[in-house]
DNA sequence: TTTATGGCTGTCA
DNA sequence: ATGACAGCCATAA
């Protein structure tokens, strides 16, 4: 059929969206749960994201790493603080060049990424 | 439908 | 800086 021109986006899975932004985070930056939820439309909905992450079909492919929660710290699941790969995320995050404090957090100051357009810091053209 | 539970967050002690 | 609590909102039971 000719509509399988889309089968890399999977524009019907209802965390779409949070995919998208979380897809844009470049190397090198984070983003916070917050911070996605926001941009991605559902303002307060963080843990939504974090069971987006959770979730997300093997099939795509985004930087889940390169989200954290709001301490500049990384956030994992419950089943994984038993087994010990928490380490994880923060060898693929190293690898990308971000630095993590003595207690293990990100400065967020730093290391942040901004989006292209910041929400409300100017009215709407005049 | 009601309750419990999260890869969260901001506030307060 | 750390810990407890209350909002937040989609899933799971």
């Amino acid at each position: 059929m000719a509509f399988h021109l889309q089968p890399l986006l999977h524009l019907h899975h209802p965390y779409a969206g949070v995919y998208a932004v979380v897809k844009k985070i470049p190397r090198g930056k984070v983003a916070t749960y917050g911070q996605i939820a926001l941009l991605a439309g559902m303002p307060r909905a963080a843990r939504q994201v974090g069971l987006a992450l959770r979730i997300t079909p093997g099939s795509i492919k985004i930087p889940w790493h390169r989200v954290i929660n709001a301490q500049g710290q990384i956030s994992m699941r419950q089943h994984d603080w038993q087994s010990g790969g928490d380490d994880y995320q923060r060898v693929l995050l190293e690898n990308e060049g971000i630095e993590f404090s003595a207690a293990g957090k990100i400065n967020l100051k730093k290391f942040r990424w901004l989006p292209p357009s910041p929400p409300s810091l100017e009215m709407p053209c005049c």
